[in-house]
DNA sequence: GCAAGGTC
């Protein structure tokens, strides 16, 4: 019981919310008085009430969020008063902004009469962080105050009460943390923000941001790897070049039903080979059963809702933005319908007492009945739901925490779905195929949580040995598709596998790309990257820094945890990481050039000065051959790559592309003797040494008439340079997925986790699966010995074609792998077989028979695109066409009309 | 006019 004299205890909540729900709940909405503070939202409630037999009289007031802000000294704030590079080092203080001074008053006025402080913030790291501002600021006015910590999860009675009753020590280690992660996101986003937006803003005419006068090209270490999950994405869909396959489809009216059957070859590139298979079948065939299998399976509920699958799920189910399903699990959260929403954690402690959770819903209309069967240990249905394997150790996952029967809430209910899937197995000819039918045997958790289906089919019954005549039988052709724009979805789940952001923020910051102009969203919640954002990250990738990448981020957050942990020093952590970031700061204006390079790809210059007019005059290689009309001049085309193209554009599209590895180009007055009709300027081109084998001259005098070998043979080494090979990224990247129309199965060893392009058994020694995604191979340098990566070559000569490179700096070594490969006498004979484009292919789509593994010396004119394709049956397949602008005589990834 | 993190 109460006892002693009463004491004066200043509660502090991390927002207006808190500090009312805690005080009602202390007070038993008892006795409870309200008064104003010095700023309008926060009011105090005052109540009296026992802490370990101590009796207390509360005062519970809150702050609205950080109290303080990190800011740089005056002489430093304003834009050029300084080199941005000063901003490493130029001192910072953390200081109560105007807007929170009210705040800040109201805590020096109430904490001057208490004994004790009780910190009543979130339990994380930036809770904690508040916690010692209000700290700092109340013991400057009052030094003898007892400081406490309080503990809690949800703003309900069990917690609440818990909580005051074990108070604690704040956790210094915890805000050091913080205070780490603010001063540098402020160093790094201050000075490059900076940096870029005055090197850039006034020398570009950037007309897709509507009044260029307050355009601010801001860069943040979340926010710039937010961008990049973006561009990188797109950069994908840009190099991706469709490929016709062709595939064997199989159909049975049985009576009972009608059964799809697939080839389980999956698909081939071949339209010869598959057309032989094809044939056989027709000739023989009668199907016969040779395998009916029947299994039961299982489908798990998802594991508990941590923020980020909140979001994601939010967007799938309901197409809502992440922004405003916090705004929704904010309002449920202040209602107390629900836990804290933004939490990391997706598994039960054992202490959460989830039957009582579970008892709260059984008077619901929908899932009530199945919370009381649950309940019931009759019933052997209850099992405690399966953990995600995350913990912040401040939250429990989100949950409901009352009962509701007008909110459309979260259900808690698990357990598995149980379905039985049968697969039947047909062989015609010697040629497989499989079809597969699934029923529902008890819905269980599906039939509360509906947002999840399974789909169910049911398929004829089938016996082992049965024979049959199949209804139908064709040669079906399709065109592999490259993977879709990120969805909110998918970029939030980019951002929590990198570490990008916390709960709270991912959405801002995926917000912060369009109110930069930096991406652009579309109605199925998709995003594409403006120009702007694009010419940015093009720009730093180009200087080689992956500052739009999220490894540094993940750097600091894991120096950050470890601060926090207490096993590094702030100072240290502080010193080391800013270090690295100036030198990397100091490297980028180094290298502005590149930035600019990349801005020039899209956007005009503002003023005269290297303006890319001469481009187009004085540039004249030849009168163009095709519509005999115009002139062919040298360009780059907005990738930066170089190609001598026709004036009469667009009327006429006739181009020719030049190696992707060229640095520098110029057309010369000399004319070529040998090409006609004349006259033919030679080009002047200067090579990237790094980017051409060993044996060529990185400078020569060259022709595009026809006559030239080396530019030839350069081009098909190096392509002409989709976006992706011209800037040197390889695509073994994990990352890049072969988007097919169908699902494919590997041809050679049937499985289904990859293609036959990439089947691990058709590559030379054994390189395992992980290997193969770092490019990493067991080929060893013929030159140095170093290991060799495999890379996939990216060019129209080459597309597809994998090639080792060594991975020193000093050694050039280069080799395609399809040539080392039949030296080693492995299956290339097989593979090329079925692999590579043969005649019947090459018919259909010049454009695409030279590289593929046979294709050396056959290189003609580059970027001579098929106009019209046709498929197995002869049919012309209209899936072929551009992208971005749905002409069928180019891919997007060369569309002249991309970013109009 | 800069960041990211709280919150209104």
């Amino acid at each position: 019981m109460a006892g002693g004299r009463p004491i004066t205890v200043l509660n502090v909540a991390e927002k207006p919310s808190v500090a009312k729900s805690v005080a009602t709940i202390l007070s038993r909405n008892q006795g409870l008085r309200v008064r104003e503070g010095r700023s309008r939202y926060n009011k105090i409630f005052e109540f009296n009430y026992a802490i370990r037999g101590q009796s207390c009289n509360m005062l519970v007031t809150s702050v609205t969020g950080h109290l303080m802000e990190l800011e740089f000294e005056e002489r430093y704030r304003k834009w050029h008063s300084c080199d941005p590079v000063e901003l490493f080092n130029a001192p910072v203080r953390k200081l109560v902004p105007e807007d929170k001074m009210d705040i800040k008053r109201t805590l020096e006025q109430e904490a001057i009469r208490c004994q004790w402080l009780v910190l009543w913030l979130d339990c994380d790291r930036e809770g904690e962080n508040i916690a010692f501002e209000v700290v700092e600021v109340c013991t400057m006015v009052n030094r003898h105050l007892n400081i406490k910590r309080a503990h809690f999860s949800a703003l309900i009675e069990r917690d609440i009460h818990e909580a005051v009753q074990n108070l604690v020590q704040p956790n210094k280690y915890y805000a050091d943390a913080v205070d780490a992660r603010q001063e540098i996101d402020l160093r790094i986003g201050a000075s490059f923000t900076r940096f870029q937006t005055m090197l850039l803003k006034d020398a570009f005419n950037i007309d897709s941001v509507g009044d260029d006068r307050n355009v601010v090209l801001s860069y943040g270490p979340c926010q710039f790897p937010t961008l990049g999950f973006v561009v990188e994405r797109y950069w994908e869909i840009q190099s991706h070049e469709p490929e016709e396959f062709w595939t064997i489809n199989c159909s049975h009216n049985s009576g009972d039903g009608i059964s799809t059957f697939s080839w389980t070859r999956g698909n081939l590139f071949d339209y010869t080979c598959a057309v032989v298979l094809y044939e056989m079948c027709v000739e023989e065939s009668t199907a016969t059963v040779v395998n009916v299998k029947r299994q039961e399976t299982l489908k798990y509920p998802p594991h508990p809702l941590n923020t980020i699958e909140l979001e994601k799920r939010a967007s799938r189910y309901f197409r809502m933005s992440s922004e405003h399903t916090m705004k929704v699990a904010e309002d449920l959260y202040q209602a107390g319908f629900i836990s804290y929403p933004r939490t990391e954690t997706d598994c039960f402690s054992q202490r959460t007492d989830l039957h009582g959770i579970v008892q709260e819903q059984q008077e619901h209309q929908i899932w009530g009945a199945y919370a009381q069967r649950l309940l019931d240990p009759g019933s052997g249905l209850w099992r405690n739901p399966s953990g995600g394997g995350h913990d912040d150790k401040a939250h429990p996952p989100i949950h409901p925490t009352k009962f509701s029967a007008g909110e459309r809430g979260w259900s808690q209910d698990h357990h598995p779905a149980v379905g039985a899937v049968t697969t039947v197995e047909i062989d015609i000819a010697g040629e497989l195929f499989s079809t597969s039918g699934r029923m529902i045997l008890a819905r269980n958790y599906l039939d509360v949580y509906r947002f999840e289906s399974w789909g169910g089919s049911t398929i004829p019954t089938y016996a082992s040995g049965q024979q049959f005549v199949p209804t139908t039988l064709t040669l079906d052709s399709g065109v592999t598709r490259p993977p879709p724009l990120l969805s909110e979805a998918d970029l939030l789940s980019c951002m929590d596998k990198e570490g990008i952001g916390t709960d709270a923020t991912m959405h801002d910051h995926i917000k912060k790309l369009l109110d930069r102009f930096y991406a652009t969203k579309d109605a199925n919640t998709r995003f594409t990257p403006t120009n702007l954002g694009e010419a940015l990250v093009m720009g730093y990738d180009d200087m080689g820094y992956k500052l739009w990448k999220p490894h540094l981020r993940a750097l600091m957050e894991h120096e950050m945890k470890a601060v926090s942990e207490g096993i590094k020093r702030k100072d240290e952590v502080l010193a080391t990481c800013l270090q690295q970031m100036k030198s990397c700061f100091l490297d980028a204006r180094f290298n502005k050039q590149k930035l600019f390079e990349a801005m020039e790809v899209f956007f005009e210059r503002s003023n005269g000065s290297g303006g890319d007019e001469n481009h187009a005059v004085g540039e004249v290689v030849q009168r163009c051959r095709l519509c005999q009309d115009s002139d062919m001049v040298l360009k780059r085309n907005r990738d930066g790559n170089y190609m001598v193209g026709c004036l009469g554009f667009p009327q006429c599209r006739n181009v020719v592309w030049l190696p992707g590895s060229i640095a520098e180009a110029a057309v010369t007055s000399n004319r070529c003797n040998s090409c006609t009709p004349g006259p033919v300027y030679l080009i002047q081109f200067k090579f990237r040494q790094l980017e051409i084998p060993p044996n060529y001259n990185p400078n020569h005098l060259g022709c595009i008439g026809g006559c030239d070998d080396i530019l030839r043979q350069l081009t098909e080494i190096c392509g002409t340079g989709s976006r992706i090979s011209a800037r040197g990224r390889g695509t073994s990247s994990s990352s890049v997925q072969r988007g097919n129309t169908a699902q494919s199965v590997c041809v050679f060893c049937q499985q289904l986790d990859h293609s036959s392009n990439d089947c691990p058994s058709q590559v030379v020694g054994s390189r395992s699966a992980r290997r193969r995604q770092t490019g990493e191979s067991s080929f060893s340098c013929s030159n140095c010995g170093t290991p060799c990566v495999l890379r996939t070559a990216n060019t129209t000569n080459n597309r597809g074609r994998k090639f080792y490179k060594c991975q020193s700096q000093e050694c050039n070594f280069f080799a395609w792998e399809d040539s080392v490969d039949s030296v080693n006498g492995g299956n290339s004979a097989a593979r090329s077989n079925i692999r590579s484009s043969g005649s019947a292919a090459s018919n259909t789509n010049p454009g695409r028979n030279t590289g593929r593994g046979r294709g050396r010396g056959q290189g003609q004119g580059q970027g001579q695109i098929a106009a019209t394709f046709v498929s197995a049956i002869g049919e012309p397949i209209s899936d072929r066409r551009c992208f971005v602008c749905g002409d069928p005589s180019h891919f997007a990834n060369v569309c002249p009309n991309r970013g109009a």
